[in-house]
DNA sequence: AAGTGGTCTAGACCACCCT
DNA sequence: GGGTGGTCTAGACCACTTT
């Protein structure tokens, strides 16, 4: 395990007991502690100050924070969000075809017109329910026989697994719109009702564009919590 | 000037001279060209991957990213939002008062229910065209005379010049939803379109709230772009 | 003056990738 | 096996806040 991890589940268990505003030990305290030198326990509370679950104050400490745990603009899949909501996600497949890229696509995607993509529809369900529908299209070459495999799952998951592709960053593009008939009905809300519109292009560790999603949520019963800093 | 900032400087100088997937000379190598320790080297070069300028493989090496400088989820007025997009901001002020905190305004604001509180009401210009408005809550204990300032500038620009008060982070929320015939209105927007509904908590750098801001952006003028990790 | 977080050093070893 | 980034150490000094 590795040493900083293992001081930041440590540090958690310990904020969880604490109230807003609660000052921590002081870091050299903290290192004596968990038996690790300073560096280790400030790398640690490095990434529970980004996540901002604690801020420090030079000169006087380091201090929970207040608000709970409103998770930061982190790449997470459909999947692992519904469950932090505490809802089972879910999937129901309704497009899966190779295609050739539209040079518009091509250029997002990175590739060269006309080059193979897959195109990929999902109704996304949290506890069965609609909550979001999803079109994906990644290039086709990375991901031999992605149509074979079962893709009601994490997508993410899917590439990770099997593709050893895992995405590193996203640019996202979030706004509003509302409803067509085919969409509303999808979604199971009146035709025109709001919904949040993503577009997202996802990059792998060496920068590889490896999908472009355009996501429409359900304004009733999603929305995007996020803390920005400075 | 702090090293570990000085030898960003100079990383990126170099990167802009250089091509996506070009490789970086390697930290111990550069810590020896900048005659700083490796460890401060890996503190600028955390810094540049956190924003997506460049990316490191473990055993071979760290390289520069494809795609250009996509600016994170940072915390900007929305004057600098505007000036970002090359729109000139504006303020047509609605409404400045004092009232008594709500019960539910007074948690969200973390101040005694029936404190006084400045309530504004303002629709924020770009080009001289709506594209959002924005209601306001502050605490007013700390700052006094704030209905006497000049309020159709900068707000976050008077809380840190007059009051010394900076916004460190800030907790936000964005949804979508349709416009009512009063905000249709003032966007000068038809009934019932689009928008991005956003409610944001601004906290200083000592963890107080300092601001309450509910704003509705019109959907077909603005949309939130964000670059997330991991 | 004492205590806190912020920065920096020099060196060590580990995990992983390549040839 | 040699080279790379990833982790960790023990110690030092600095900048700022509080007493």
């Amino acid at each position: 395990m590795i040493k900083h991890l293992e001081v930041r589940e440590r540090l958690l268990a310990r904020i969880r007991d604490m109230r807003p505003d609660d000052v921590l030990p002081q870091e050299r305290e903290l290192a004596e502690t968990f038996g690790v030198s300073r560096t280790t326990v400030r790398q640690a509370l490095q990434s529970l100050i980004e996540e901002g679950l604690i801020y420090s104050v030079r000169g006087r400490g380091t201090f929970v924070s207040r608000g709970r745990i409103s998770k930061g603009p982190t790449l997470t899949s459909f999947s692992d969000d519904m469950r932090a909501r505490d809802l089972e996600p879910g999937s129901r497949l309704l497009t899966a075809e190779r295609r050739d890229a539209e040079p518009e696509l091509a250029r997002t995607l990175e590739i060269k017109p006309g080059d193979p993509v897959f195109h990929l529809e999902r109704l996304r369900l949290a506890d069965g329910f609609p909550m979001c529908f999803e079109r994906v299209d990644l290039p086709a070459a990375p991901f031999p026989r992605l149509l074979d495999q079962d893709l009601e799952g994490s997508l993410y998951q899917l590439l990770a697994g099997r593709y050893r592709t895992v995405l590193a960053n996203a640019e996202q593009r979030v706004s509003a719109t509302t409803l067509n008939r085919r969409h509303a009905d999808l979604l199971g809300v009146p035709l025109r009702s709001p919904a949040l519109y993503v577009r997202r292009r996802g990059i792998d560790a060496r920068g590889r564009v490896v999908e472009f999603a355009r996501s429409l949520y359900r304004a009733d019963r999603y929305d995007f919590e996020m803390t920005v800093h400075r």
